[in-house]
DNA sequence: TTTAAATCGCTGCTTACACAATCATTGCTT
DNA sequence: AAGCAATGATTGTGTAAGCAGCGATTTAAA
C-alpha cells in the first residue's frame, strides 16, 4: 500500500478548533445530542435505535456484527441486545450450523418502532444538513468514504 | 435564518453505511483509539492532552472555555483538571475580576509536555489523512467548518 | 488425532461520562 | 439598594462505556 507521506498539520501552525477532528467531533456531538433528545420520547437510546437499524438492513445479524460496525463494546452490547429482548424488538436465537453465534432478527414490533422512529431520526440529520446544498452533502459523503477507507487500511497494515 | 427544506436522507433509502454520521463516527473512532494508544506513553489521555492544548492557544483560559471548546462535561473536566495541577502542568488561581472564576494558565511543565508530545499526535493526525491530497484536506475542512457553523446556528434558533 | 489458535457471547470490575444540585459571586431590574 | 436571575466551579450520583477474562465452540495446524 502506498503511505504517501502527509504534512497537513505541523506543531507550530497547529491549531485545535481549525482541525478536521475538532470540526468532526463537534459537529457529531451536537446531532447525537439532539436525536438522543428526540429519541427519549421512544424511551430509545440512540445506540439502541442503530443496532434495530442494522438488523434491519441485514447487513448484521449477530452481536459481534453490531460491534464492528457501531462500535459499540461488545460488553455494553451484550447487555443492550438483553434489554431489547426484554421489550420485544428483537429475537435471538444460537445458530444451528455455529453454535457459538447468536443469530439476530428484529421482530414485527421492533419493526414497527423503526418505521415509528425513523422519520424523527431523518428529520434531525437533514436538518443538520440544511446549510448544505444536495451537491455539497455528496461531496461531504465521497471525502468522507475515501478517509474511512484509508483508516480501516491503516487498521489492516498494522505493524 | 434561513432554514432550507433538506431530504438528503429518506426513509426508503437511507442506509446507516452511507450516513455522513456513521462515516464520521468511525474515522474519529479510529483516529482517537490510535492517538490514544500513543498518548498512553505519556501517560496522558487525549482528552488531557486537548486541555493542554486549548490553554496553550490562549483561546481557552477557564474550565468553562475549555468545557465549551471540547464539550467535555464541566464536573469531570474540574477533577480532571486538579488531576493536571497536581502533577504540575497547569496552575489554577482565582481571578481578581471576578472571584467566581479560576484562571488557568500552562507551567512550564505543561508547556514542556505538550512540546514533547505534539509531534506523536499530529503524526498520527498526518497519517490519518495519508490518503489526501492537500486540497483534498482543504476541502474537508470547509466543507466541515460551514457544517458546524449550521449546528451552533441551530442551537442559537432554540425554539 | 491431538493441540493450538481463533471466534463468539457473555460477566465482573474499574473508570468515565452525563445529569442534577449546591455554593459563591456577579449583573440586571425595579 | 434589594431581589432575582445568570454564571462559574465544584461535588454527588446513577448509568453506561471500556477492558480483561471466561466457557463454549469452531477452525487450523502439527
Amino acid at each position: 500500500m502506498l503511505l504517501a507521506k502527509m504534512d497537513y498539520y505541523r506543531p507550530e501552525t497547529y491549531r485545535a478548533q481549525d482541525s478536521i477532528g475538532y470540526l468532526m467531533h463537534r459537529t457529531t456531538h451536537a446531532v447525537k445530542a439532539r436525536i438522543e433528545a428526540k429519541l427519549a420520547a421512544f424511551e430509545l437510546s440512540f445506540h439502541q435505535w442503530l443496532s434495530l437499524l442494522w438488523l434491519r438492513d441485514g447487513v448484521a445479524n449477530t452481536a459481534s456484527d453490531i460491534a464492528k460496525c457501531t462500535q459499540i463494546d461488545p460488553g455494553a452490547l451484550a447487555r443492550m441486545l438483553e434489554n431489547l429482548e426484554t421489550r420485544g424488538w428483537i429475537l435471538r436465537e444460537r445458530s444451528k450450523l455455529d453454535r457459538r453465534v447468536v443469530s439476530l432478527s428484529l421482530t414485527e414490533a421492533g419493526r414497527a418502532e423503526l418505521v415509528l422512529t425513523m422519520p424523527t431520526v431523518l428529520e434531525e440529520l437533514n436538518l443538520a444538513l440544511g446549510a448544505f446544498t444536495h451537491a455539497e452533502a455528496d461531496q461531504l459523503t465521497q471525502l468522507l468514504r475515501k478517509l474511512l477507507a484509508h483508516q480501516q487500511a491503516l487498521a489492516g497494515t498494522l505493524s
